[in-house]
DNA sequence: GCGGTCAGTCTGGAATCCGGACTGACAATA
DNA sequence: TATTGTCAGTCCGGATTCCAGACTGACCGC
């Protein structure tokens, strides 16, 4: 009689879920890459209960992707600040924005376009760091697990 | 008196969060990305409870990210399969695989290898369709809202 | 008929989420 | 000094979701 229970999957995308998955999480990050670092802002530009905004903010502080920066004694304020390992979320941000835009789009264009250094309209994509070939379904499959 | 009340950001991130932000949404994508498109198989894989699991399919399909397809009359069997929305994902999903690789590693490496067409070990990047050079953040700035 | 597989639905208690009111520290204005 | 405003939360009670696990029902193979 083999029992071959539940073993869930070591996924490395459930790993991630588990510190950005919740419903406010990545919306403060999003804010926090756009400049917005203060509660206040956070919580006019989100929308989310100022409740669950500062117990996110608590657990993406907890969890080393934010940084909360003291920028003024007198009044005391603080601030949050991208982490290193909060910068990587940078294309995880940036795809959720391309899939919007090209799969929920809104009259009169995308709300937020962003220029890359090269001085073109960002268009960013997945490659290949070895061919620079795009990364899309079907170009990879998997080697090991 | 200017009521500058609550105009929550138009963002496309949010737009998609509607979509794929709930807890197991991105990852019962994953799963089919991976190859599980059978409803048990998602249920062992992911650990997910049954009821919400089928209630993120549903809306999944709703959304026009996935397709029911039936791939046996008898006994009476479907399968979920990515439309071409579900497949523009894929950016997504890596984009969380490689972070999680990267800043929550486990013991003995990733536990998921894979390979690209080119043959080399798969490290994906953000790039700009434009000039090909690296998204990240501080890259791009804002040029509309 | 009996057990197994598949794809869910049902249940009732636990955990979260929500809008909005409130607090407290301070600054600026009158 | 009193009043108003800003900022960063906390607190509240009710509504909604989530969860584990039991159950259903259609079918198949033996």
């Amino acid at each position: 009689m083999a029992l071959a229970t539940a073993s869930v999957r070591a996924c490395s995308v459930a790993r991630t879920l588990e510190v950005v998955g919740e419903k406010w999480a990545l919306l403060a990050i999003r804010e926090v890459f756009l400049g917005a670092r203060k509660f206040e802002e956070m919580v006019a530009n989100t929308g989310a209960p100022r409740d669950t905004l500062a117990a996110r903010l608590k657990t993406l502080v907890a969890h080393g992707i934010l940084e909360r920066r003291r920028y003024s004694e007198r009044p005391p304020r603080d601030e949050y600040v991208l982490t290193d390992a909060g910068r990587d979320l940078y294309p995880v941000i940036i795809s959720l924005m391309q899939w919007g835009d090209r799969h929920r789009p809104l009259d009169g264009g995308p709300p937020m376009l962003l220029e890359h250094s090269c001085g073109h309209r960002m268009h960013a994509r997945l490659t290949c760091e070895s061919c620079g070939g795009l990364v899309e379904y079907g170009t990879a499959k998997r080697i090991r697990a």
